[in-house]
DNA sequence: TCTGACCTGCGA
DNA sequence: TCGCAGGTCAGA
């Protein structure tokens, strides 16, 4: 499912209706997500705490919960829903938190390729670049970045060491926007195309959370409903249909097992 | 650097 | 029935 669009719509989500609130109960799972840690003495170490803080670094979402801290993974298909009841798979809930005041939260993943962890500290995710929503993602860093090594800019993009946040989708809509094609090498990009790519790959994300990401399939907001972004992109799962500047074909590769769309005519 | 595996549901 | 889906990760 998600990448930075929709984990952050989701963290908001969560900050703006669970923030401080106590923890009663919490019911988790034996599932493979739980990752160094079972379902059990997960559930027992967040009872009676509260949610001081939610936080979203890249792909990851994590808990201020005073002195432990929650981390989830959304793989692909994880979502937070505020009730049991939204659930189109409850058989998938792999944890269940109700709070004193009567409200929950559960998290579904269907498809098991998210992960739940716990930490004594507050996390650090070292494995991770940099932030493109920051200060800290500048021009020059990012110009720094695409000159290091030759890589195609499509795997560029959605490696996680480099830039954290980006997935499938938005690699290849910020591609599209830059006007660069997917195949391209990271050290041929001009100053104008970084320039552009760093321009899209910001404006894209910025777009996508304001319209609460993307709904391909999975994707849900906290509330149960689906994002609006994907009534706005120009080119992924649109094989076969019109390129919205120049009208040619959008074409579809497949570019480290995974699809990539382009349109032929306006990236170069 | 690339491929396949992990898992389940859905649509063709 | 088959192929495909927002993501990682291990192993070749």
């Amino acid at each position: 499912m998600p990448e930075l669009p929709e984990v952050e719509t989701i963290a908001r989500a969560i900050r703006e209706r669970y923030l401080g609130k106590e923890i009663l109960r919490v019911f988790a799972w034996e599932s493979r997500i739980y990752k160094d840690i079972n379902a059990n003495e997960f559930a027992s170490r967040l009872s009676g705490r509260r949610i001081n803080a939610v936080h979203r670094v890249g792909k990851y979402l994590y808990f201020d919960c005073g002195d432990c801290y929650p981390i989830f993974h959304l793989g692909m298909s994880g979502i937070f829903l505020q009730s049991r009841t939204q659930s189109k798979y409850p058989q998938h809930i792999h944890l269940e938190i109700h709070f004193k005041d009567g409200s929950e939260l559960c998290f579904q993943d269907v498809r098991k390729f998210g992960k739940i962890k716990l930490s004594y500290h507050p996390p650090q995710f070292p494995e991770l670049g940099v932030e493109p929503l920051s200060e800290e993602f500048t021009l020059h860093k990012f110009s720094k970045m695409l000159n290091l090594k030759a890589v195609r800019i499509k795997n560029f993009l959605m490696d996680q060491s480099r830039v954290a946040g980006i997935g499938n989708i938005y690699a290849s809509e910020a591609l599209f926007r830059a006007g660069i094609h997917p195949l391209r090498e990271s050290n041929s990009l001009n100053r104008e195309e970084s320039e552009k790519l760093y321009l899209s790959i910001r404006e894209v994300l910025r777009e996508a959370i304001e319209r609460f990401g993307t709904t391909y399939s999975a994707y849900r907001t906290v509330t149960g409903e689906t994002g609006e972004n994907q009534n706005f992109l120009n080119v992924y799962q649109r094989n076969g249909l019109p390129c919205p500047v120049c009208g040619s074909e959008i074409q579809k590769i497949i570019v480290n097992s995974r699809s990539t769309f382009f349109c032929e005519n306006c990236q170069r």
